[in-house]
DNA sequence: CCGTTTATTGCCAACATTGGCAGGAAGCGC
DNA sequence: GCGCTTCCTGCCAATGTTGGCAATAAACGG
């Protein structure tokens, strides 16, 4: 199990949210896909054990777990918005333009650049799943041609 | 005004896109708008020089638009995309989560942090309007530390 | 346990965005 | 200019997401 259900049960209590039923069964389809889970398949993997659950829910449901700071929301430019539980160090992604393809970069890369932002401008970077378009290694090494022929 | 009629038709016509009335409107409209533009607003704007004007062939001219960079996009999280006419250099924003309120920063910033991203991982990024979540200056001083002349 | 209070749910409608399709127009060679 | 080819547009349907509303159930005090 990913997730400890006694944990996320205070985590909402303490906030002052109510322990649902739904949102049980929420989370732990968050927890069984795995790394980022699609919102449709956080859906569809409630619904087996929640036949009566309803979409607006488990969106509603989300929002909060990602307030609340026990599910962060990556959106990656596909349409969908996915899901992960949070784990204790924050991550980002890479994603390549190109193949699609994903990878998890430290959050000690970006480190650096928010406190850089804070001395600047004063301002608190919370940004705790950012996204990077771009070209992986093995893409930049196939493409000779400029991004734009490319593309289509 | 802010773009060079001339440009962007060379820039599409390069890109093997055609020049059409409806995109001439549409990129007028995102000018018009001065910085981020929501869509709707450039739609608004767009139908009153062209009144059947279609919302898709606003979507699609923008998205193209960004595919060729005459323009840059940035989704604030507020369930709207914004537009903005792509400047020679390229800036990133600043949305504080309390107070909405944006400023922009400067590309410099994150450069050290996208080579840092190239030299371990060999991974290019490309993405020129970055949208980073945190906290402004003011909206800090009023919740972080509470002092005593804050709420209540 | 039982009733009260209020967050939450399921349903439904609205909004933002994307994609398919047939008619229309831009670009190009004549 | 004229016609051909191909891209673009407008219309419509579908998808992803959010919000309103009445019924329901969690949390809490008696």
């Amino acid at each position: 199990m990913t997730h400890d259900t006694l944990l996320w049960e205070n985590v909402l209590r303490r906030a002052g949210h109510r322990v649902t039923r739904q949102r049980g069964v929420i989370i732990d389809a968050v927890c069984a896909g795995g790394g980022h889970v699609p919102l449709g398949e956080v859906y569809a993997r409630a619904r087996r054990q929640d036949p009566t659950l309803d979409r607006s829910t488990v969106y509603r449901a989300l929002r909060m777990f990602t307030e609340v700071d026990l599910v962060v929301a990556a959106d990656t430019g596909d349409g969908e918005t996915y899901y992960e539980i949070k784990r204790p160090q924050s991550h980002h992604h890479l994603v390549c333009r190109r193949c699609g393809c994903e990878q998890e970069i430290d959050d000690s890369l970006l480190q650096a650049m928010f406190a850089q932002v804070s001395r600047q401008h004063g301002f608190t970077v919370a940004t705790d799943h950012l996204v990077l378009f771009g070209q992986c290694a093995a893409c930049q090494g196939e493409s000779t041609m400029p991004r734009s022929a490319a593309a289509h």
